[in-house]
DNA sequence: GTAGTAGCCTAGTCCTCCTAGGCAAGAGAC
DNA sequence: GTCTCTTGCCTAGGAGGACTAGGCTACTAC
């Protein structure tokens, strides 16, 4: 009888490739077992629960999405490098809404300091830099940004701009010009 | 045999407390039916399915939440009628984080044109009259708007701020005078 | 008082998660 | 090369959720 060769990294990509298919609430530790041609029993070899799997493709989702800002980051600074990295955010969600659904579970305390998710707030403030913004200012911008690009991206996702006809495309364009003017402004008022 | 007198209204607001208690996740036709004290089939001749209860919570959570916002709206206007939007916003979705999180399920078209969504819209849209602006700006600031909100209660749902010391109150007063600073000056630049 | 229907039931299917215990393939000791 | 031990799969099975088919009963309308 061959060895399937099942390896944890193996079922986190598996996973995370059927959550942006499926959505990740469908993500199965039986449809995976399928997948790779075994029994799903077999699985809890490599994995202690189905939480696990949801918990991996998070962490998964959180390096890759890192990986893609920091490269959109490169050598730019100001109002470019925000909106090099909201592009990129918002690029990968689309791209990956399993993925980044995933990534909203909250994670333990420790797994989310272990996790790529530290290397975000980093990015986000190093470009807050180019606006030179001193504690506690930069800390209400850094959530500021992030709800923004969390907020347009799954309302973009479920739906919630389709009422309207304005491309959604120059909605964004046009919160992104705004989020680089009151970042300019900083505090506001 | 006694009736148990369930109705789909009753039903409703069963799954939406659940919903807040252990996540709209957990709100299961089965736990449903023992608070009920009845049989999990016997619900099936209320609701078409469990994805019909989810709907329904969806629904019931966007209407009470458009009567709050319409109660903290009145006799408002420019900054003041925003911050009151978005705490009523603000305060209902941690009041009720299960109805909300259920309100994000993507409804649809029809059913979301027949929701209380309606409403948010066009409050939302009141809110702009003290702005001043035309279209399209006004549908960008809009979106700009939802995505704030929307970003900033789910990520201090999920933990997102949790890593940094910072009293999200104060985050979310900075937040909203940004808000009315780039409206107030819109379009951005 | 009888017919019809609304509101519940039992029984059963299928699926998922997960545990316990078994067995064989391959790796390392010798 | 043989022996042993661990790794990686298996079967079997329990618990619980979604849902269907079909039956019985209490109330309602006439």
């Amino acid at each position: 009888m061959a060895r399937a060769g099942v390896t944890v990294e193996r079922l986190t990509l598996a996973a995370a490739e059927l959550a942006d298919e499926v959505g990740v609430e469908n993500v199965t530790v039986a449809a995976l077992a399928r997948q790779f041609g075994v029994k799903d029993a077999s699985l809890y070899f490599h994995l202690r629960n189905a939480q696990e799997l949801r918990v991996r493709i998070a962490l998964l989702a959180l390096a890759e999405l890192a990986d893609r800002v920091a490269g959109a980051l490169a050598g730019r600074a100001g109002k470019d490098a925000l909106v090099a990295f909201a592009n990129a955010y918002r690029d990968y969600a689309r791209a990956h809404p399993g993925r980044y659904a995933a990534m909203q579970i909250d994670l333990d305390p420790e797994t989310a300091a272990a996790s790529a998710g530290v290397r975000h707030a980093e990015m986000t403030r190093a470009i807050l830099r180019g606006y030179r913004l001193a504690e506690p200012d930069q800390t209400d911008a850094v959530r500021m940004m992030h709800s923004t690009f969390h907020g347009f991206v799954s309302l973009e996702r479920t739906g919630g701009f389709r009422h309207t006809p304005r491309a959604t495309d120059d909605s964004w364009a046009r919160t992104l010009d705004a989020l680089d003017a009151v970042l300019s402004n900083w505090p506001p008022r």
